[in-house]
DNA sequence: GGCGTACTAAGTCAAGCGACTGACTTAACG
DNA sequence: CGTTAAGTCAGTCGCTTGACTTAGTACGCC
């Protein structure tokens, strides 16, 4: 598996094309706004079904986009858990679930359009099942939240489900409002991803260690 | 203006028709995912222009969706702050962010359709704008707003202002996610709207009265 | 060196879209 | 009572969409 044919190689750099052209147009427009004939034009294909001669349905292409990106991140994220090994700090658990995030961001040429796709995805209610299977159920997530249950051994479960949902969504749209105000030249609360990320560390960790208002039975208004 | 003319009531009984299967549609399947005629179908319009002709264009029919809602949740909201007065509790304020919004959900009949139609709404490109303009710029948020920042004099405008972004965020798709949950029937971390504001309470709070790291200048990896 | 295969180009197709039109119904008003 | 206009209905228009078909091209393999 060198450098494949000639072939292969011309075959994998179209499908680069129309994956970055669909991630852009996806995030500036809307992943339903932008039809399969925009995106492989875009791409600079002069066949309208180059999307579907490559990918599939736009379900499979969204799929596409995510493994490019989650792949990576993930390989970050191993790599930062390796280091973060058995801590007991529960910031330092944090940090593994939000820096591979924005360090990716931060390596990708400006401007990125990862962190609003992902974003539109993960809110729709066709697409975001695709954006969990993809992503979430990676295995360092699934050890992050044992390493921070080991932090936390008195948080009900039921919280701390609810705990880490609200910590994705806070990282997924905080990046991509971020990422929207980059592109549109507006002024952003931080300067820079690695200390948007320092901010949503601060937040999550809060979050996360906040004492639990016990809920009276029969209270309801 | 009493009941107006048995015309109005009627154009308005349509209109009202039109608004939630809208709502339930798009909120089911995504708002760029629905036609304006599956919408006229389903409100049991026979002309396929009756969105058209009621609202317009579908970012108008968005808006409209928005504004009934925002509508009830500002008055309530308003006659909260009321309550609250002066409050230094970062708590009272926080209360009067969410117990709004879930109360106006929990008031909604189940199944409810509005806090997954603005999750969409919210992360989409061409139409987050109309809900920034619809509920985001009312008097009372701001009002909020000032209250907090009069609880933490020392917070930094830029890290508030971050904070107040991540305190939508979290409000807005935990909802959403609360309200597909109950959807499909799955399981929910908390067993009412009232309890899972409580959830969202405790978390943001925890998260507005977080220490801030402060950035060392030059340190960027 | 020629054949087969993987890829791209170009064009076609029915279906569905928003927008528009004109006819029909009926409340509203002088 | 007769006119007016708001609201509804049924149908049409041009256009775009995804899916499909066919033709052309050039690399890889033997």
């Amino acid at each position: 598996m060198t450098g494949r044919t000639v072939r292969a190689q011309q075959a994998g750099a179209t499908r680069e094309l129309i994956l970055t052209a669909a991630e852009r147009l996806f995030a500036e427009r809307g992943v339903y706004a932008v039809s399969n004939r925009q995106v492989s034009e875009a791409a600079g294909q002069g066949n309208n079904a180059a999307v579907g001669y490559h990918f599939g349905t736009k379900a499979d292409l969204v799929r596409a986009i995510a493994a490019k990106h989650t792949a990576q991140i993930e390989a970050d994220r191993a790599r930062m858990l390796a280091e973060a090994g058995e801590s007991t700090d529960v910031r330092d658990w944090v940090a593994c679930l939000v820096r591979p995030v924005t360090g990716h961001l931060a390596a990708l040429r400006s401007p990125t359009w990862f962190a609003r796709f992902c974003a539109q995805v993960m809110t729709d209610p066709a697409l975001y099942r695709i954006m969990v299977e993809e992503s979430l159920a990676s295995p360092s997530v699934r050890e992050i939240r044992d390493g921070l249950n080991r932090c936390l051994p008195e948080l009900p479960a039921d919280v701390g489900a609810e705990r880490a949902a609200m910590a994705r969504h806070l990282i997924v749209h905080t990046c991509a409002e971020r990422e929207r105000a980059l592109a549109e030249n507006a002024p952003t609360p931080r300067a820079s991803w690695h200390d948007a990320a320092t901010g949503l560390i601060d937040a999550i960790v809060a979050m996360w260690v906040a004492p639990v208002t016990l809920e009276l039975p029969g209270e309801r208004p």
